[in-house]
DNA sequence: TGTACATCAGTGAACGCGCGTTCACTGATGTAC
DNA sequence: TGTACATCAGTGAACGCGCGTTCACTGATGTAC
C-alpha cells in the first residue's frame, strides 16, 4: 500500500456518504439524490464528486451496505442480551421500531430501496435481507437445541420473520409514531403465531429448501 | 350530467393509463414517469396532458387504484372457486405468483409504489392493501366458522397474510422465474405455519385491535 | 537543507438534454335560433 | 335547413431549470536527489 502522493483530501469518501444521509431525512429515498445535490450539501463542486465515487450509485450502494451492516450490529447485540433475559422476539421487534425513530436512517434506507430504483440497488438491499436471515437462524437453531428441538423449516422461519418485521415497519414509518407500539404488540403476534405454528406444523413431505 | 360541447375528444384517460402501463413494463416505477414521456408514448403534444389530469401524480394515483381494484376481483374470484374445492391457501398464493407473470403490471405497481414516491402515492397503495386486508379477514372468519371458531385475532392474520404474500411477491419479482415455483411452497408453509399458529395459541390478555 | 518535479484533489466554465409549464392559437363539434 | 356562435381538445413555440459530464486549469503536498 503506498501512502498517497499529491495534494491531502480535504473530504472524504465518509464525508459524501454524511452529506448523502442528510439530504435523505426521514423520507427521501437514495435514488431521488442528486450528484449535484450531495456535492453541494458536502461543500465540494459537482465535478469533484468524481474523485470519490464512479457516479452516484456508486454511493447509494455503499449508504445501503452501510446502512445493512449497522443494523445487523444493532441486532446481534440486541439478541444476545435478551437471551439471557426476557423473550428474544419481544426485545428484537422492540429494537427494530426503535430503530425507525433512530436519528440515523439506516433502517429506512433499507426498506425504502428494497422495492423501487436500480437493479444494483434492489440486489444489494436483498444481499443485507439475507445477512439477517442467515444469522436469525443460527439465533434460531440454537435457541431450539434447549427446548428440544421441535420447530420445523427453520430457515423458512427466518425468512418469514425476517420480511413480516420489515413490512410491518413499513407500515409503521408511514404512521404517527403514536401508532408504533400498537404495531410492534401486532407484530409480536404475529410472530409468536409462526413460531407456534412451527412447532406445530406435521413435518411436510416437500422439504423444500430454503434459496 | 351535460353532453360535453366542443369538438370530440380523439383521446382519453384511459388511453393515457394505458400508454403509461405500457412504458412502464415490468421493471420501472411510476414515480419515473415524466409526463412528457406519458404524451409521447400516447401520441399527443406534452400540454395535452393537462387537458385529462392535473398532473402527472394525478395518473399515478389512478393507476395505483385501477391496479388494486383489478386485482381484488381476481382473488376474490380464486377465493370463491378454492372454498369449493382445495386449499383456499394455496390456490391465493398461486394466483398471487401467476400474477406476477401476468401480461397487465396490476401487481408490479402496487408492490413497486408502496415504499417510494409521494406521500399521496404510499397512501394510495396502503388503501388497497387494507381492502385486501379487510376482504381477507372475511373470508378467514366465514371459513372459521365451517370448522368451529379456533382462530385467534383474524385481523392479525389477515394483516400477516397479506403482507407477507406481498414480501414474498416482492422477493419472487426480482428472481427468475424458474424460482417462482420454489417461492410458491414457501410461502404456502410460511401461511400455514401463520395459520396453524393461530389456532394453536393460547388467547393474550392484550387483545389489540387491528387498525 | 534546498530544489526540481510528479502527483492528484479540487475548481470554474461550459455543453447539451429532458423536463414541467405557459402562452396564444386552431379548428372540429355541438347548440340556439 | 342554414347560419352564427360557444365550447373546448389538441397544438407549436418558447421559457427557465437542474441535471450529469467534459475540459483545461490550479496549486498544495510529497518524493528524489
Amino acid at each position: 500500500m503506498r501512502t498517497p502522493q499529491g495534494r491531502k483530501a480535504v473530504i472524504s469518501r465518509e464525508e459524501l456518504i454524511q452529506a448523502a444521509l442528510t439530504l435523505l431525512g426521514p423520507n427521501r429515498s437514495v435514488s431521488t439524490l442528486s450528484l449535484r445535490e450531495v456535492a453541494r450539501e458536502a461543500g465540494i463542486a459537482p465535478n469533484s464528486f468524481y474523485r470519490h465515487f464512479r457516479d452516484i450509485d456508486e454511493l447509494a450502494i455503499a449508504l445501503i451496505e452501510l446502512s445493512g451492516s449497522a443494523l445487523r450490529q444493532i441486532f446481534s447485540e440486541a439478541r444476545q442480551r435478551a437471551s439471557n433475559e426476557r423473550s428474544v422476539v419481544r426485545t428484537s421487534v422492540e429494537v427494530f421500531m426503535e430503530q425507525l425513530s433512530a436519528e440515523e436512517r439506516y433502517l429506512h434506507i433499507l426498506m425504502r430501496e428494497g422495492r423501487v430504483g436500480s437493479e444494483a440497488f434492489k440486489m444489494a438491499v436483498e444481499r443485507q435481507l439475507q445477512f439477517f436471515e442467515d444469522e436469525l437462524q443460527t439465533d434460531l437453531v440454537g435457541l431450539e437445541k434447549i427446548h428440544g428441538n421441535l420447530l420445523q423449516h427453520p430457515a423458512l422461519v427466518a425468512r418469514a420473520i425476517t420480511r413480516l418485521v420489515f413490512a410491518m415497519g413499513a407500515l409503521a414509518m408511514d404512521m404517527p409514531p403514536a401508532q408504533h407500539g400498537e404495531l410492534l404488540e401486532q407484530t409480536v403476534v404475529m410472530l409468536r403465531m409462526l413460531l407456534a405454528g412451527a412447532r406445530v406444523l406435521t413435518p411436510e413431505i416437500d422439504q423444500t429448501p430454503v434459496r
